[in-house]
DNA sequence: TAAGATTGACGCTTCAATCTTG
DNA sequence: CAAGATTGAAGCGTCAATCTTA
């Protein structure tokens, strides 16, 4: 009658959220002390510093990020106070606007970037072997494609490679 | 200049979290319409559930649980108030209180397991090979043990296997 | 009427301070 | 004074409703 509170499984999905909530623990520690930057803050400007011209409409920007379209709202909001980011509004559609990243937002993430780099280096990279992460890597992609069923089918396929990454 | 920005650590880090964004945000919501509960909610009760007599001191339940001291505070309030879970102060350090599972928050945490096993069948389980999910378990278990480089030495590594196991 | 984005209200978690007991 | 636990204040993200434009 116990048994099923010790299946196997459910150890394998706690070892998954237990990794995976030390790892952004330590990440965002790293991050907010060396950087000043929150995990969604650096993700932002991470995907406005790869995006062309910078900028990007807040809809894009969504489909980038862990967040809702209020959440975005509101992280963009605290952006733009802190002087890393600008609002524009979209000409040829006056309903949506632009996030445009400034140049002490694009300074801020060129900082970041290599600091992070070394933290994932540390707790990530470094304490797998190559086989490891190639086997993490193929684990990982057939647990998040096995979950966009019936989401976003075509641009999510084709953007894979590249909304895989995040902070 | 812009190479850093692509760099493929950070697209294995992003896609680790991406998968887990995706697969806490599934399980929770089947948790959430199936069974009435949050994974704070499915978590702290399964803990009490395998524990001795159904009790576990505070301190001895934030050790298992991904939440601060004053967090598990309000989830146990949460809990009582839906009464699944009792206060017991106790006796012999009368600073400590015990959470204590009642008769209801065992049948519920019962009915639920069963559940979200299904949901962690379909999601993460049945979408990976033995042999994935073999070297998710390795990868994973050395990241997660590459974090706790200082914190609670003894009891943490003799608690591991147990303490891998969450929602 | 629908799409893009924002706002108000609410719930949850954390940090710092507090209270009680050892 | 330290340990166990809780409380007040504040920050953040979400849902539902709203506003503007297509």
């Amino acid at each position: 009658v116990e048994t099923v509170l010790h299946d196997e499984r459910l150890a394998l999905a706690g070892l998954f959220f237990e990794a995976h909530a030390g790892l952004a623990r330590t990440l965002e520690r790293g991050l907010e002390t060396e950087c000043g930057l929150s995990a969604q803050w650096f993700e932002v400007l991470l995907r406005l510093a790869r995006a062309h011209e910078q900028r990007l409409r807040m809809q894009e920007l969504v489909a980038q990020v862990t967040l809702t379209p209020s959440g975005l709202t509101r992280v963009v909001d605290r952006l733009e106070e802190a002087g890393f980011v600008e609002r524009e509004i979209c000409a040829s559609d006056r309903r949506g606007s632009f996030a445009v990243l400034t140049p002490k937002g694009r300074d801020c993430i060129d900082a970041a970037v290599p600091i992070h780099l070394d933290h994932l280096e540390e707790t990530l990279i470094r304490v797998l072997s190559a086989q490891d992460r190639d086997a993490l890597q193929v684990a990982l992609e057939k647990v998040r494609d096995a979950l966009h069923p019936h989401e976003r089918a075509q641009v999510q396929s084709i953007d894979a490679s590249v909304a895989a990454e995040e902070v």
